[in-house]
RNA sequence: GCCCAGAUAGCUCAGUUGGUAGAGCAAAGGACUGAAAAUCCUUGUGUCGGUGGUUCGAUUCCACCUCUGGGCA
């Protein structure tokens, strides 16, 4: 097992209006450490209000990376995100600091804690797929799929069409099975042991406590101006990947007249509650060093020792 | 006061030509390898407003009552 980094490294994961952003903020005050945005809403320039950034004071005041790196115009993906991690990785070590790694997008947290292969991916490959469902159905790629990699058609939902794309495009491009590519070694980031992974976390109820109070903060703060504004400066629609952040998507909805102001704001609100819950389903796989309650979230002393314990034994 | 329409799952409503009910949303649990703040899977017992009547059997038909809309006075 070769990982390609051996520095030391902190995770703080954790929910969306758990408090990740004040307690980093905290953390970076006490330690030699830069932050790298793990959040795929983020890293749009622009959009700052609805997806809760820190503030530009914060974001000068602290080191951070992967923030504001593309514009909502572009697409973004997991090999992007990878991209932009290596290159910040190494820059942070370069001044010899350490990397703390905080967000809620919890698929690219798991990606760096346990390897990913590498897929190769091709926009023409996906096209050909695309039009082979619009002209024979979804059923068409699923059958495609039992009969070229029947291993990988059993494990996979059929019904959720973008992982069956997803595979037949990996297997088209490489003319491999999938489920042999699988087994091949992955690429590894960091020995997960050798990681401080922290968490930050609660019950339900709380979490969404905080999500209500914080889109109320949010739409006071202007948020609908910010919408308009970055949906003319970069000619958005509702197919741009970025509006399909929360916050962004409902109220886009809104400024074209096609639900009420309050409706945008209980979609909003709703989504945000599930995408907790999807985060606090994986908040379960992660073994976490450390991890604290939302509720006792001004204790930053409990991992303020843990990090000072960690960084001793580590450096 | 009279007439009409409602009253069914946390919410919005289907439905049962009489054999004790089901969708969407919400909620809960789960999956997750290039859209992940995405995409998808699983989970539905509720005095079918109340009381009587008809019936082998009523949530369904009938009567009365209560409540909520709307109309007429």
């Amino acid at each position: 097992m070769s990982h390609k980094y051996n520095f030391p490294a902190i995770f703080l994961i954790g929910p969306t209006a758990s408090g990740k952003t004040s307690i980093s903020l905290e953390l970076a005050k006490q330690f030699p450490i830069e932050v790298v945005s793990i959040d795929s809403a983020m890293v749009y320039k622009d959009m700052n209000i609805g997806t809760c950034k820190p503030s530009k004071a914060d974001l000068n005041a602290v080191p951070h990376h992967l923030i504001d790196i593309i514009e909502p115009s572009a697409t973004f993906d997991i090999g992007v995100f990878i991209q932009y991690v290596n290159e910040a990785l190494i820059r942070i070590t370069e001044r010899n600091k350490i990397p703390m790694l905080v967000g809620g997008s919890m698929l690219y947290h798991s990606v760096l804690l346990n390897g990913i292969h590498n897929f190769p991916s091709d926009k023409s490959v996906q096209k050909e797929i695309k039009e082979k469902k619009t002209i024979k159905g979804t059923a068409s790629l699923v059958e495609e799929l039992k009969q070229i990699d029947f291993e990988t058609y059993s494990n996979i939902d059929h019904k959720n069409s973008r992982r069956v794309e997803r595979a037949l495009e990996i297997i088209r491009i490489t003319g491999n099975k999938l489920s042999d590519i699988k087994n091949e070694p992955k690429q590894l980031f960091f020995d997960q042991n050798k990681c401080l992974l922290l968490g930050i976390d609660g019950d339900k109820k709380s979490l969404d406590r905080n999500v209500e109070q914080r889109l109320s903060e949010i739409v006071q703060h202007g948020f609908i101006k910010e919408l308009e504004y970055v949906k003319n400066k970069y000619k958005l629609t509702t197919d741009s990947q970025s509006m399909n952040a929360i916050n962004y998507k409902q109220f886009f909805a809104c400024l074209n007249n096609e639900i009420t102001i309050e409706q945008a704001a209980n979609d909003a609100l709703s989504s945000t509650k599930q995408l907790v819950k999807t985060q606090k389903t994986w908040m379960k796989k992660f073994s976490l060093n450390s991890c604290l309650n939302t509720v006792n979230i001004k204790d930053t002393e409990v991992f303020s020792d843990t990090i000072s314990k960690y960084l001793r034994s580590n450096i």
